[in-house]
RNA sequence: GGGGGUGUAGCUCAAUUGGCUAGAGCGCCAGCUUGUCACGCUGGAGGUUGCGGGUUCGAACCCCGUCACCCUCGCCA
């Protein structure tokens, strides 16, 4: 039991507290020891307060202090007292101040921590997730704790506002097959039956939509047993958010709304409205993905017309075995060493090219390069014409199917963008891609859902469900930010019949899609109205605003990218008899 | 499962081509110090170079294996 409960925190005191008398309670930041005056910067989540013990106060309590050691949990009852001008601390808020200690409680004394607690040093991550509760001690950390809650807190106040109810649903659920492995829970009562964590809220959502809850939202937990990333995390948090009666413009006009408000609250920054938007195939076309990152141009050129009869065989024989050639435009690219051009060519082979070709561009329509000589004045001229190269700059072509050659120049453009660092801090372009296809193909040759079952295809594509799947486009939108998909969602079918033609599409028999989704499809004939949504990732969200590139750091507990805690060491194992209750067997 | 990176003192890092007792800063311990605020000064302790094996007169460094962490592809409807 300690006695000196504060009175005040350790953020709080200003010139205006003078002669006040106050308890502070905190951890010891640092110890300034000049044999006779001891300084004690004293911490909390609030800030930072500097004590002074003076031997002419009180000896015994100046002598405790001198004995102070970091991190140690201690009270100080003292006088607030006007620092003189010229020993003032600009840099933290109660630096005009200090406190005249009159008693010092030693309340709990802490080891040496086995990283400094501060946002000075850089610490392994491996360490600091090791010891994740002296982690989340260090002032950035709280930060990132804090600004996560002022962006929850935002979410909820608009969501309530614009009149959607928080409701929650089941985390232990059936299994549901397609879409991320699940996470799988044994019970005690059911020998050889299994719950399964969440992996989205998805269908209890809906099913409130045919309920009549109308705008419903949540911020929900999501288990997802997949290997993780640096914005990937096996369990993680949406804001989810299902209406009913509307067309998507609805529902992104909602999440505009919610994003809106936080970006306000937060970096009280009038982001413009309504967000930019683009199709899929357009999105792939030009930035070679489905998650564009607009904070800079690099956009990507199809050249396959111009060089299809081009002497250059690589291209013009890839043009006539119905591939493409594509390339964009490195600014100042002229400048870049061989060395750093066979870089970009390896980078580009590691994710699926073929090869890389690049042409300089020199004064007088000259292109410079190894493959130059290939390349005639006048077809210079026309590359340079349709990509807008400058001089000085460095075209950089990829010829291969369309599909690979758009992804290849994707992550191509990402790495000019680091490369030649294209994009500043504190710049957020929004935008919504949409016209998804319907479905894609695994590479077992699987069609599968690109979205997910439930996703309602465009009416007018409907007459040729069955006879051109890979045709068809869903009502899916997902929005980006920057480049990374902060969430995606969908007009959902509300009809049995179409229902079942998509689950029977993507492979799946009657019995088992009544088995799976029986109640689901049963729902659908008691009156669903049409009803849309989509999911955000708040993690992702806080992330980004916070100007950090990992999921971890804006999470209190993440796991490794091996999926295990460094601090608990989970998962661990259970014993034989909890084994046996559960009536499972572990087999090598 | 594949590709790439990292691993040296409590922490962050250095150590030339394989060659001196493996160093520095911070932290820690002791002492000095009445206006510091990343206090300063003096001294000190602290090492299985991730782990196992190999090559060599000699290995932090080269080779093989293995583990952990990070990035990434597959995967994430």
């Amino acid at each position: 039991m300690w006695k000196l409960k504060r009175t005040t925190t350790c953020g709080d005191l200003r010139a205006s507290d003078v002669g006040k008398t106050v308890v502070l309670n905190g951890w010891v930041d640092a110890r300034r020891d000049f044999g006779s005056l001891v300084f004690v910067d004293l911490r909390d989540r609030y800030g930072k307060t500097q004590i002074l013990f003076s031997p002419d106060r009180d000896r015994a309590v100046h002598d405790l202090a001198a004995k102070l050691r970091g991190e140690t949990v201690i009270a100080v009852k003292g006088v607030v007292r006007k620092r003189d001008a010229d020993t003032i601390n600009r840099k933290i808020a109660t630096g005009e101040i200090e406190i005249d200690a009159l008693e010092l409680e030693v309340i709990n004394e802490a080891k040496t921590p086995p990283f400094e607690i501060g946002d000075r040093v850089n610490v392994s991550e491996e360490m600091r997730l090791q010891h994740r509760f002296l982690d989340l001690r260090r002032p950035a950390m709280q930060r990132n704790i804090v600004t996560r809650h002022k962006i929850v807190q935002t979410i909820r106040e608009y969501m309530d506002a614009s009149g959607f109810i928080d409701i929650e649903t089941p985390y232990m659920v059936k299994f549901t097959p397609g879409g991320a492995r699940n996470f799988v829970c044994p019970s005690r009562l059911y020998p050889g039956k299994f719950f399964a964590l969440a992996e989205s809220p998805q269908i209890f959502k809906q099913l409130f939509m045919v309920s009549g809850l109308d705008k419903y939202y949540q911020i929900a937990r999501c288990f997802r047993d997949e290997d993780l990333r640096a914005d990937r995390q096996m369990e993680f948090t949406q804001l989810d958010i299902e209406m009913s009666f509307v067309q998507r413009e609805d529902v992104m006009e909602a999440v505009e709304g919610a994003v809106a408000a936080v970006w306000k609250r937060l970096l009280g920054i009038d982001l413009p409205m309504p967000f930019a938007r683009m199709s899929y195939d357009e999105s792939e076309r030009d930035y070679g993905t489905d998650k564009p990152d607009l904070r800079f141009g690099l956009k990507i050129c199809d050249v396959s017309e111009l060089v299809k009869d081009a002497e250059f065989k690589v291209f013009s024989e890839t043009v006539k075995k119905g591939g493409v050639v594509r390339g964009l435009v490195a600014p100042g690219g002229g400048v870049f060493s061989r060395k750093e051009i066979e870089g970009l060519e390896t980078y580009c082979k590691g994710i699926g090219a073929k090869g890389m070709v690049s042409l300089k561009i020199e004064p007088g329509w000259k292109a410079g390069g190894p493959s130059a000589k290939f390349f005639p004045e006048a077809l210079v001229r026309a590359l340079v014409e349709r990509t807008g190269a400058k001089e000085g700059d460095l075209m950089l072509f990829i010829a291969d199917e369309e599909e690979k050659a758009a992804s290849v120049l994707g992550g191509l453009r990402l790495a000019l963008r680091d490369k030649l660092k294209l994009v500043k801090d504190d710049v957020y372009r929004f935008c919504w891609v949409l016209d998804f296809p319907m479905f894609e193909v695994s590479e077992e040759g699987k069609v599968g859902a690109k979205h997910h079952p439930f996703t309602s295809p465009m009416d007018e594509y409907l007459d040729i469900l069955e006879k051109e799947p890979m045709k068809v486009r869903a009502k899916a939108y997902d929005l980006v930010l920057n480049g990374v998909e902060l969430g995606g969602g969908s007009i959902r079918i509300h009809q049995r019949e179409l229902q079942q033609r998509i689950f029977k599409l993507l492979g799946l028999t009657e019995d088992y899609a009544r088995d799976r989704f029986g109640f689901l499809l049963d729902a659908f004939e008691f009156g669903a109205p049409p009803h849309g949504g989509i999911a955000l990732g708040i993690d992702r969200l806080a992330m980004l605003i916070l100007g950090l590139d990992n999921i971890r750091d804006v999470i209190t507990f993440p796991k490794t990218q091996s999926t295990v805690d460094l601090m608990t060491g989970a998962p661990g194992t259970i014993t034989e008899k909890m084994m046996k209750e559960l009536h499972i067997r572990v087999v090598e």
